[in-house]
DNA sequence: CTGGGGATGGGGCCC
DNA sequence: TGGGCCCCATCCCCA
């Protein structure tokens, strides 16, 4: 079986810190997910104990690297075409070239996350992606008024609205102001008739997914 | 206990 | 490739 060359052109072999899984070489012990839908930010306690989930078995679903299969297509006489076909989706090109270009669109991301960080044990698919998640370490925006320290210059300038009292997103339903988007937005939650967030046991409504979580959790479900 | 505002975090997308 | 922005999500606090 030929060897596919490495696509990336950014060797992680560079980059120190990281480790890269092969196929053959998976992770050594279950790796926290980075998501927890109902708690949210990853506590140590569910970063040891949650079990791996879909995203665990999809890993294992694309473990085999994508392969290239050259079959020699005989259709009567002269008609011979060799194809090269990503063993992840079967599905097939003419060139070696092409299926290049269609791994690294459309696989790659399953089959193997090469960048790990430093500082924790999460995985990204591009040095892009884990230099970005790095700052949330290293922390690198600091507001001058206070010394708090933020990931990324627009969460700074978000917190430096906490001290100015700049709101520039109004309601247009109401005369409120708010600091940030998000918060109008959930705000503007508020004025609609339709919640979002229905309590599958009591079908009661919730304007935000946390008050329904809270819901939940204070019993509620469980007495019905 | 509920509803809502304030503050913050992080991934993804676009330029 | 990096910065800016969007969106989603969450926690904390208070009425």
């Amino acid at each position: 079986m030929p060897v596919i060359p490495q696509p990336e052109v950014l060797s992680p072999v560079m980059y120190s810190p990281i480790t890269m899984w092969t196929a053959s070489d998976s992770p050594p012990s279950p790796l926290p997910t980075d998501l927890s839908p109902v708690s949210g930010y990853p506590s140590p306690k569910d970063s040891h104990e949650m079990p791996r989930s879909d995203e665990d078995e999809h890993e294992h679903e694309h473990e085999q690297p994508a392969s290239i299969t050259i079959t020699t297509t005989s259709t009567g006489g002269s008609d011979v075409t060799e194809k090269f076909r990503c063993a992840l989706c079967h599905k097939s090109y003419s060139t070696y070239a092409g299926l290049l270009k269609h791994k690294q669109l459309h696989c790659d991301a399953h089959v193997r996350k090469a960048f790990s960080c430093k500082y924790c044990e999460k995985e990204y698919v591009s040095l892009g992606a884990l230099k970005m998640h790095i700052r949330t370490h290293t922390l690198p925006c600091v507001c001058k008024l206070c010394g708090k320290a933020f990931s990324r210059p627009w969460l700074l300038q978000g917190h430096i609205r906490t001290h100015t009292g700049e709101k520039p997103f109004s309601c247009s339903h109401c005369s409120r102001a708010f600091a940030d988007r998000s918060n109008l937005r959930a705000h503007l939650q508020t004025h609609s008739d339709v919640k979002k967030y229905q309590c599958k046991n009591c079908s009661k409504t919730f304007s935000r997914m946390s008050l329904l979580h809270k819901h939940e959790e204070s019993g509620c479900c469980v007495a019905h």
